[in-house]
DNA sequence: ATTATCTATAGATCTATAGATAATGC
DNA sequence: ATTATCTATAGATCTATAGATAATGC
């Protein structure tokens, strides 16, 4: 389906890629496919972006770089923590929702590929630490008032991610796996959402 | 490393291709690597196996039945619900343990190539809905005891599967993230699984 | 004889680049 | 002139098979 309607060819390359790439992996996508639903001919993928690899940085970098910040950015609002914890996991949850493919390439990529290890690495430098510590702040917090029973903020992390994620990594099993239609599976992401908050909220009283 | 102290090749390159296969996904994984990993030329991994896909099919059939299995299986024993579920979600957590590589190998497969899809679908056709079912009894006794919320059993199993799977398809980047030993990544390991059921159990809270 | 293993190779990719031509900006 | 796009191709895979040779089982 090439259809080009972009201006910008240097573009339409970086969409096709960003679309072969999520659907079926990096291994399997070939600059020459990139091309043929980009619109234009193979050689044009290279001259934009030097290598297939370096492509495919350009994308996964962003998209690393945003899948990350949607879950450690802290709003600044005076509310309660429990409130904060729940528009945290949402925002999250929605920025996964906006580009529901990625979570899979991100784990698969970084699981098999020792490159994107490093790419992960210096991205991760960037990002102001006093994020991290700001939230683990705001935990302790709570843990000491004893709204909280103790828990190492990393904890807190890694089951927020867990949660938020399955129903976007695990979509083409459970549609089959239940048989329910497309529309269905929007209201179980919804639901899933909510039910999320709700799991952690629970898990983490004393 | 092709160290061949096999007496049977057939099996050889079974665990080669199985070892590959997990580490690097089916699309990077070639043939030619498999038999030098194995210890021979690369035309018998052909003669036994015919076609790169159905040697992964081999492989992956094996481990997704029971990767399946092991979440599904209920124990017999007369004993609280609480407690059997406990044991549900610790044996699935060390079903994965002992092959950690493969959840992530088998949500990236299922979601980007869909021939996987059909091995499932075959595969779960086989596999008794009696299994489910039971669990799903009881589990609605509970909740119409009252002990447990509203909440379907396609809900728990996603639950436990989603936290079950964070901490092995997580490991490269937790691993840098945090910079923490391959022991002491042990010791988190063993921490998830209590916590998990901690979650979990709490979560079913009315 | 049959089965296991090897060498060699066909044919189909695939990535990356060189060099030609077309389009655009001044 | 410079930048965008194309055609053509080198060189490196990679999968799968044909056909030769070695090992094994009777």
């Amino acid at each position: 389906m090439p259809i080009n309607t972009e201006k910008n060819m240097e573009d339409a390359i970086l969409q096709a890629a960003t679309k072969l790439f999520l659907e079926k992996g990096f291994a399997s996508t070939s600059t020459t496919e990139i091309a043929k639903e980009a619109g234009c001919n193979q050689a044009l993928v290279h001259y934009y972006y030097r290598t297939k690899d370096r492509l495919f940085d350009a994308i996964f970098e962003k998209k690393m770089k945003y899948f990350m910040t949607s879950l450690l950015h802290i709003s600044s609002k005076d509310i309660p923590f429990e409130e904060k914890l729940s528009k945290k996991i949402e925002t999250h949850f929605d920025a996964i929702s906006e580009d529901p493919k990625f979570p899979i390439l991100f784990f698969h990529e970084l699981n098999t590929n020792s490159k994107r290890l490093e790419t992960l690495r210096t991205m991760l430098g960037e990002l102001p630490q006093t994020v991290v510590s700001q939230f683990q702040n705001e935990l302790q917090a709570e843990i000491d008032k004893g709204n909280v029973r103790q828990m190492s903020i990393f904890d807190l992390l890694i089951t927020i991610i867990s949660l938020n994620i399955i129903v976007f990594i695990g979509e083409p099993i459970f549609k089959m796996m239940t048989k329910i239609s497309d529309e269905e599976y929007l209201n179980l992401i919804e639901r899933r959402k909510k039910e999320n908050v709700h799991i952690i909220l629970k898990s983490l009283k004393p």
